[in-house]
This record gives structure tokens, C-alpha cells and sequence, in this order.
DNA sequence: GGAGTTCGCGAACGGTGTTCCCGAAGTCTA
DNA sequence: TAGACTTCGGGAACACCGTTCGCGAACTCC
């Protein structure tokens, strides 16, 4: 019936017979937070989380099917924490705000938008933020497919600026460098004359463009 | 002076004395583009890539200082293969048609959205689209940093779309599989009516969904 | 022709995800 | 209570990874 491996939530967490396990799912996914959080996201290997727990390495695999399992878990776990508060009435603002949530957990775990930019994952508190964004869109006309974009579109919109502000800075100075060069060739006057501005790009305001980006997309 | 290390593209490819090398920077990054095309992402390691050229492993570092430089090779590379195509006069429109060229790329290469939303880099022929779009947004008002920002969003979007289209197609199978179970248990209504609609979600149209999202930025 | 420099790359190091296997520990049945 | 049964924990091993080291060979320049 179905050719791709079934989500960690629909499978069961701990056999019913046989000996029981010591530890569960939650306190997997916390030590893998606490070891991402501590040293990013390739710091997250099975040896090191396992090791966080004070277990042997291949322990892990009781509870999970493999490193994906993990990352799954985790952002979920992080998803948890995105504040949701009630809709004011306009859509838009509460969208935005529901952005500035995403935004603050993002900037909390500095590993979480590539997680979310990459391998987008619906689990339970995911899935209470969607229930969430799907009440803001009640009274908004559109079918399932473009409402369901618009979850996607805040999503990655706004992993896309906590990436660039937080988790990799050294990337964004990287293109500046080399833009830089590109501006004094004067092969591009474009881009020469872009980085003449007055001031050397004072940090773009992100709620503002969140807010016209959603504008346009409910129009 | 600068803490970050220069992008490849501002490091002299060859040495002007000693023993030539004998083979060139594009010959690498072709080399890698084959294997990713044929193999994925994570086919894309030193000694895959140098087994590519028939050469040892540890030679490719005489090129490249890393596996990130292959990976920023490849990106670019890619860039060159958009289709730039002369301005009409209307900027959403053409923006969007710079936002289907990349999807166009993006189809062809399936590893290239993860790359483009995870690791944002300029090259030369990055550079040649940039300064593109800066050409379509000339007449617009706005400072460098919301021009660039309008660069990135139209990047990032594209390549959101792209990655869930082609690029990770059993990621939103599984998503919809945990959806529907939701949606089945009855705690979330919104979810259940979102499941209940009258077609399975018939392909959102993307282009629409760009057209909006950059008509609402530039407003 | 000699000095100087770079190139190619085999070998090695430490780390990774994952699988195998087996003794230990618990639950369930008789 | 005794035994059958099942799962758990985790050491060991496998294949692969990115990267560094070191050295002989190849080439340029003086």
C-alpha cells in the first residue's frame, strides 16, 4: 500500500511484553535538543545524543528507526514551544504574529531552520500550530491546496531569515565579500551602485516584509 | 581582517609556478554535477567525485578546499543554466519568470533546491541573475537591503516549491500520512474538513501563488 | 642543469550511521 | 513458583565519510 516508511508518530513507542524500556521517547528527543542546542546539528550523531543519555550507541535504535527519527523528534519538540495566541480578527497580523513565534524558537535553536527548510515534518505540536493557522484562514475563501501553502510559505519564509541572522552568519559575510569584489570590477554597475547606498544594509525589517508577503499571497 | 574564509571564487585557481595541474576547476564541478544528477546529494563525497575523474581522492583538495567548495561549485554552476530573459516592462512578471527559469534548473538537478535554501551562495553566475533582477527592480523604490531581500525570498520560494514538487517526494507523503491520521481521530475539525475537500489537493498552482507573494512585497 | 615549487595520491586517523548478536531483564502463562 | 517468551542494552564490527600527511614525480624558472 504505502512504498515510504510510516512517520515516528504513527508507530508504536514501546512494545507491550518483554522487558520494559528505561528510558522513553521524550527524553530522546531532549538529550538530542540539549546536544544540538550545545554544539549544532552535526554534534547530533546516535553516538553523541546516546552518550548525552549516558547509554551505548546502538541503544537508540529501540527507540528509533535511525538519525531521521531524531531530527523528526526534534523539530517537533520544537515546534511545542511556538506561542499561539488568540486571533485578533485580522489575518494577517496574526499570521505575521505567528511568525514572530516561529521566529523566537528559531532564534532559541539556532539549528532548527535548516531542519525546517529541508525536511519539512508534520508531527503532533506541528500539527497544533497548522490547526492553528488553518483557524486565522477560517474565513478566507481557498481550497485545501493553497491554504496548506500558506503553512508552508510562513514556515520556510521565515526559516529563510532566522537562517541568514542566526544560523550561518559566516555564509552571508561570504557573499558580501564576494560581492564586494564584483562591486569594485565595475563590471556590474547594478551592483556596484547597490552597495554605494547610504547605509550598508541596516538590517531589513523582516515583520514588515512577512506582513506584505502574506498580504499578497491572502489577496 | 575578516574572520570567515574567502569564497572560492575570490582564490586563484592555479598555481603560476611548479607543476601544472592537470586538471581545471569547471572539469571538478561537471564531475560532481554528474555524480549528484545520477546519484543524489550525499553520492556527492571526495572520493565518489574523484572516482568521477578517475583520479585518487585526497587529489581533488589541490582544487578545492573542502567538500563545501564542491557543493558551492555546483550551485553556481547550476545558476549559469537560468534563463535570463530581456525585461518586459512589467516587474512581477518578469520576476516571476526569473522564478520559473530556477525552477526550471531545479527540476533538472534534484539536489538543488536543499543546497539553495541551506547554504545561500553567490558565484559568478549567481552574480549574472542577481544583477538581473536588480535590472527588473530598477525602477522600483526601495533600498539595497529590500532588493535583496526581494533576491533571496524569490530564491528561497522557488526552491521550497521545487524541493516538495521533486526533490523529497516521500517527505510529504509521510506528512499527509500523519495528517490523515489526524484527521481520522477527530480532535482537530479543521483538519478533518481540510481532508474532506472535494479533489486530494489537485497540484497548487505555483506560479500563481509567485505572482502573489512578489506583488505583495513590491507593493 | 640545478633550484624551487606544485601536483598526484596512497595511507592513515578519527568519526559517522547502521547492523549483528547475545546475555540480561523483565512479563506472561501454567 | 518454574519456565517460556519477548524485548532491551550495548559491545563489536562494517563500510564509508572528510580530511591530513608525506613523498616521489613533474614541471617552470633562472
Amino acid at each position: 500500500m504505502a512504498d515510504y516508511d510510516e512517520p515516528i508518530w504513527l508507530r508504536p513507542e514501546r512494545a507491550a511484553t518483554g522487558r520494559p524500556a528505561v528510558r522513553s521517547r521524550p527524553e530522546i528527543t531532549a538529550a538530542a535538543l540539549a546536544v544540538a542546542d550545545r554544539g549544532g546539528l552535526d554534534m547530533v550523531s546516535m553516538r553523541n545524543v546516546a552518550a548525552e543519555l549516558g547509554t551505548g550507541g546502538a541503544s537508540l535504535y529501540r527507540y528509533v528507526s535511525g538519525r531521521g527519527d531524531l531530527l523528526d523528534l526534534m523539530v517537533d519538540a520544537a515546534a511545542g514551544g511556538v506561542e499561539l495566541r488568540p486571533p485578533t480578527g485580522d489575518p494577517v497580523a496574526d499570521l505575521v504574529a505567528v511568525g514572530e513565534g516561529l521566529y523566537a524558537v528559531m532564534r532559541r535553536h539556532r539549528w532548527l531552520p535548516e531542519l525546517v527548510l529541508t525536511r519539512p515534518t508534520l508531527g503532533p505540536n506541528a500539527v497544533e500550530v497548522l490547526d492553528h493557522v488553518l483557524a486565522l484562514l477560517a474565513d478566507h475563501p481557498g481550497d485545501a491546496g493553497s491554504r496548506l501553502e500558506v503553512f508552508a510559505l510562513l514556515n520556510a519564509v521565515v526559516a529563510t531569515f532566522a537562517l541568514n541572522d542566526h544560523a550561518a552568519p559566516d555564509r552571508p559575510a561570504r557573499a558580501a565579500a564576494y560581492l564586494a569584489h564584483v562591486a569594485a570590477t565595475g563590471d556590474h554597475p547594478r551592483i556596484t551602485a547597490l552597495l554605494d547606498g547610504p547605509a550598508p544594509a541596516p538590517a531589513p525589517d523582516h515583520r514588515a516584509a512577512l506582513a506584505k508577503i502574506l498580504t499578497g499571497l491572502l489577496a
